[in-house]
DNA sequence: CTTCCACAGGAAGGTCTGGCGG
DNA sequence: CCGCCAGACCTTCCTGTGGAAG
């Protein structure tokens, strides 16, 4: 029965039109071949690399720009560009890309690990002393000749700064390679929070990316539907309205093409024949709810506990909740599911934490004679809510 | 003006897991 | 097996502080 119902539903799928051509091209990870409106950033990465291909050392970069504004696509498109004619014209030049976030990378260790995984090294994931790697690394750049630059995305995520002036310095111990760093970052006060010597060597040239505004992330919009999607299953305003909504997020084209996949996959899902606007609400409901979820699920246990009492005081309509009420709460809460319970002190940095994480917010007050605290709101509403206690209740029973 | 609350958040160090090479 | 290493996760101890109350 069960086994039926399931062939129906398969058959059905496929006796419809699919609504993607090529769902890659709404993907993130897809590189164009055109990449609109970033045509002046090209041009300066590009202008700044070249020298590469005469055999000297580029200057270090540092990008900056808030997320989706093109940073990884630009700097990726600019380096495979380079290495197609460094190879045509047979120079040695090759480009390591690394994103710090994604792969939980952010020591000293784990980043020379990495990229001597790319040059075909192994090294063990732990175990050995950071230097002996750091030194490993040195000898396979001499052993390796030529010129590599080191692309580093998401660099803020990097806790050890140490290391970028291990990197900053290591063309003095390098004979016949040189080492080249892109590195780039969101975060427009990192670079004020590091070691002025290291930023001056890391930045020697610095690239800002702005923000796309409505109509440039409508033009992105149209060029990946093309590729991506069948002709004429897009009502008129959808792309407008989906470039409209990721305006509002500071121009975020990661956002935009989310919300255009979204939507295609939920109409799809529905077999629905075109994509109209209600499906783009739709997605951005998804995709809220999604994140949340993976969030909530994804913590450890005491920081669910803490989140669960911040669910709790927030239920009693609680307008100002303080770092205190939530620590006392929390204890309670680990009493009834007997488990040992942190130091305030610890508790107070997973409440940075699950701000940071953006399922609540909390922003530092005074209440003058009554002392300071944070004062601490819930970053969810609805189904994303509801959700996010049900997940809890699971977890914590 | 000073006092003083209720924390924020830095620094240093401890403990445990998982993995190294010898 | 040992001694050592990196890193996640915590604790302990600490200094710093915005602004209402006195």
């Amino acid at each position: 029965m069960a086994q039926q119902t399931l062939h129906k539903l398969f058959d059905d799928y496929l006796v419809r039109a699919p609504n993607f051509t090529r769902k890659d091209a709404l993907q993130d990870t897809y590189t164009p071949n055109q990449v609109p409106h970033r045509e002046e950033q090209i041009n300066q990465l590009a202008q700044i690399l070249v020298s590469a291909l005469r055999g000297d050392k580029p200057s270090n970069v540092f990008i900056y720009g808030k997320t989706g504004t093109g940073k990884t696509l630009v700097t990726r498109y600019v380096g495979q560009e380079l290495e197609k004619k460094a190879a045509a014209q047979k120079t040695a030049l090759k480009t390591c890309y690394l994103n710090c976030k994604l792969e939980k990378i952010n020591t000293a260790y784990r980043m020379f690990a990495h990229f001597l995984a790319q040059f075909g090294e192994e090294v063990p994931s732990t175990g050995l002393p950071t230097d002996e790697v750091y030194k490993l690394f040195i000898k396979t750049m001499h052993k390796k000749k030529g010129i590599f630059i080191l692309i580093l995305d998401e660099i803020d995520s990097l806790s050890d700064t140490d290391v970028l002036y291990n990197l900053s310095r290591i063309n003095t111990e390098l004979k016949d390679s040189r080492v080249s760093i892109v590195g780039i970052s969101n975060d427009l006060s990192f670079t004020n929070n590091i070691d002025p010597r290291i930023k001056s060597s890391l930045s020697e040239e610095e690239l800002v990316f702005p923000p796309y505004n409505a109509t440039q992330l409508r033009d992105i919009l149209s060029q990946r539907a093309e590729i991506a999607l069948q002709k004429d299953i897009l009502a008129a305003d959808v792309i407008p309205k989906c470039a409209a909504l990721a305006a509002q997020e500071h121009g975020d084209a990661r956002r935009a093409l989310d919300l255009l996949r979204v939507a295609c996959e939920l109409c799809e899902r529905k077999g629905d024949t075109t994509i109209q606007l209600h499906h783009v609400d739709d997605a951005q409901q998804k995709l809220d709810i999604d994140r949340v979820v993976q969030v909530v699920k994804t913590q450890p246990r005491q920081s669910q506990l803490v989140l669960h009492s911040i669910i709790y005081l927030s239920d009693l309509n609680n307008e100002k909740i303080g770092t205190g009420d939530v620590y006392e709460v929390y204890q309670t809460f680990c009493k009834q599911s007997r488990l040992a319970p942190l130091t305030q002190r610890r508790v107070s940095d997973l409440i940075s934490e699950l701000d940071m994480l953006g399922v609540i917010n909390a922003s530092v007050i005074s209440r003058g004679r009554y002392g300071r605290t944070r004062k601490i709101k819930l970053a969810m509403t609805g189904r994303a809510l509801e959700k996010s206690r049900d997940i809890l209740k699971g977890e914590l029973s």
